[in-house]
DNA sequence: CGAGTACCCGGGACAATGTCCCGGAGCTCC
DNA sequence: GGAGCTCCGGGACATTGTCCCGGGTACTCG
């Protein structure tokens, strides 16, 4: 049976101790190394060639962040699970950005933990319960914003993905083949729809809305 | 041991019952029951109690994103795992606005798929290997826009914040207590440093950079 | 101390944007 | 045959944005 590699990096060395005990019985999964900073997880990766780095994010140093966005972009084909403390948005997001491609708080249940790493060895995304939670407010969030989004007519439509795409009204005049005066008119019928006053917040509606 | 209860919802009866068929050997998961489109779905959870709905997207009549949009406002406990043919972005961030917890596609292998429905029965969120690839190139393309604010003075900041917020320049001026035109010509400046043409692409980029 | 630099404050002249009017053409529905 | 839209444009006007300009202040460097 292959296994799949697994590299720990935490600044508390009995933290990855619990760690391993933990994962060590675990058929199909192996304790490859352990890290005790991001700099030292870049610098072992090259050896160790994990499939899998079971990173922390709070580290003196080079926190968990930086290392993944680094380990991502020098090693693709590695993933990476963070396993941390820290359940607001920032740290969820800032890991996301830098690329990991799953997040597991550690206080997750040893049944959790190894689901996860299957997981994301096989190139699936996945979020504890907690982050779970943010992930899904993030998203219904921006679906709430697209509520009471008006009905525009085709033209207007059409006009407003032209804006939308940062061109002035003469260039929407020209592709469009109408009168500079027309464009206007329609941008003015657009914004009352809208109940918007100018182009700016128009576009960030239309944006906030998917358009 | 305790039985996970998943609800089908897909429009053919062939996919549904080989799904049947694939997931009933499996210990912990039950397949409560079936229904081949959303209405009759949304009809259904009332008495079998779902703890998993299996929700298929490309469906006649209410489509599948319609379906999970009701489903968890209406059942918050339920937790809806999308099942479908597309890897599109419009797909699958519909669903995911529409309050789904996680997203497969309909090729995965039996053990991603088992591994899925125990993890969003867990609350946790999962996403396959061709979503998740999406997942992160649309958080790492986030982070790639945010890079390269240039430096902007306080005044400009101070300024672009009360543009961000939808303020027109006669405003701004009253409020900083500034002439129209000194106002005009801070915007300026702002536009000339983010490299933008107008209000609208300024806010856009303040936006986008978490400003 | 003087020179240079960066920021802040404004004016002038001009182009682009947006507003509130107006009328005509086509089109559907009753 | 209206009644009501959408679309197309004009006129007059205010706002916004651009590219100039100069004066004032504060800071650093030689």
């Amino acid at each position: 049976m292959e296994q799949i590699r697994v590299l720990l990096v935490d600044d508390h060395a009995a933290f990855r101790a619990g760690l391993t005990a933990l994962l060590k019985p675990v058929a199909g999964i192996q304790i490859a190394d352990e890290a005790s900073s991001g700099e030292q997880a870049l610098a072992l990766v090259g050896q160790v060639q994990p499939d899998v780095v079971l990173m922390d994010l709070a580290m003196p140093g080079m926190g968990g962040v930086a290392a993944t966005e680094r380990l991502v972009r020098d090693h693709p084909h590695i993933r990476v699970l963070v396993l941390s403390m820290a359940d607001d948005d920032d740290s969820v997001f800032a890991a996301l950005r830098a690329g990991a491609l799953g997040y597991v708080l550690k206080g997750a249940r040893k049944a959790e933990l190894v689901r996860s790493i299957l997981a994301v060895h096989g190139g699936e995304a996945i979020f504890g319960p907690a982050i779970a939670s943010r992930l899904t407010g993030y998203f219904t969030g921006l679906a709430k914003r697209e509520q009471g989004f008006p009905e525009l007519t085709v033209r207007e439509r059409e006009i407003l993905s032209l804006m939308a795409a940062h061109m002035t009204n003469p260039h929407i005049s020209e592709r469009l083949g109408l009168s500079g005066k027309t464009v206007r008119n329609h941008v003015s019928n657009i914004f009352a729809k809208l109940q918007v006053a100018d182009r700016a917040e128009a576009i960030t509606r239309a944006r906030d809305s998917g358009f």
